[in-house]
DNA sequence: GTTAAAATTTAGCCAAGGCTAAATTGAATT
DNA sequence: AATTCAATTTAGCCTTGGCTAAATTTTAAC
């Protein structure tokens, strides 16, 4: 007779590999979220966002940019007319904006606790996306006890 | 005449993708960090570790377990025969204790900073990856000096 | 020691994200 | 306005990391 029944067994393990699950999906959506945030500040800056500069920026090729701006205009979060810059939809805004948020959140607290800014941009840039409502809460709260 | 020559906006556009570049070669590396940690817990705790058990922790199909540890066996982590366990060379083991050295600093940064344990448990499994060297020492400070 | 059941591997499929090289389109120059 | 050059897209390739269904091997029961 086994220690534990079949579904016991099965519950268990839904609940140990629910860090790798969350992972898993955070990953999923990572891409998006870094293209939205990106395009977003590119506008805000410069005015207009070209699929080149998101290429430069994000280190790929362009053709590489190329194909994932059509996914992202299939999904709804950007509009764009061949060879013209790319627009954010009221959709593409809003997650840009949460991204942004929480992207600074993680950043000012890596500051917080002594790191420097240089380490701080390039760790958070992957962090972010792992991070969740609760530690976000808590990463905001101790960098305003510091400041 | 632009403003700035084409070798300058390319190293401008290096430094300014560092952030994203460090973050794709994390992701590179990441699972056979986690396949290890993973194995290495296995052995320690049951004895051995099966591919079933892996595939369970991960909460991925076990086909999906055997393609990747056919890789890493290709890379010298592990040794295996057919429908036995996983043995993991001395490369294999160093891997894993330098992965749970990490991953443990993470998790207990993120109890220190008030995260339930649940929640340190699941966000530290993808945090870990991303987290330099210089972050994880202030890491670690922030944890003793709270202790 | 056969046979039935369970565990494990194999085969073959798919989507995401990369790349290079070639084709196309837009912008500038004269 | 024609031509040239730069920017952009297309075509086609690759690896990684998932999956299911079918085959195989081990283990357990009899
Ligand atoms: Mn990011
Ligand atoms: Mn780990
Ligand atoms: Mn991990
Ligand atoms: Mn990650």
């Amino acid at each position: 007779m086994p220690q534990q029944s079949k579904k016991a067994k099965a519950s268990k393990a839904k609940l140990q590999s629910a860090p790798f699950r969350r992972t898993r999906s955070d990953h999923s959506t990572e891409l998006v979220e870094d293209y939205l945030e990106l395009i977003a500040d590119l506008i805000d800056v410069k005015g207009e966002a070209r699929g080149t500069d998101v290429a430069l920026r994000l280190g790929v090729a362009n053709a590489t940019v190329v194909k994932m701006l059509k996914r992202l205009q299939d999904k709804g979060f950007i509009t764009q007319e061949p060879y013209r810059a790319v627009m954010l939809t009221t959709e593409g805004w809003e997650i840009a904006e949460k991204g942004r948020r929480r992207h600074a959140v993680v950043e000012n607290f890596l500051l917080a606790i002594g790191v420097s800014s240089e380490t701080a941009r390039i760790d958070s840039e992957g962090i972010e996306h792992h991070v969740s409502e609760e530690t976000l809460r808590m990463m905001a709260r101790f960098t305003n006890r510091k400041s």
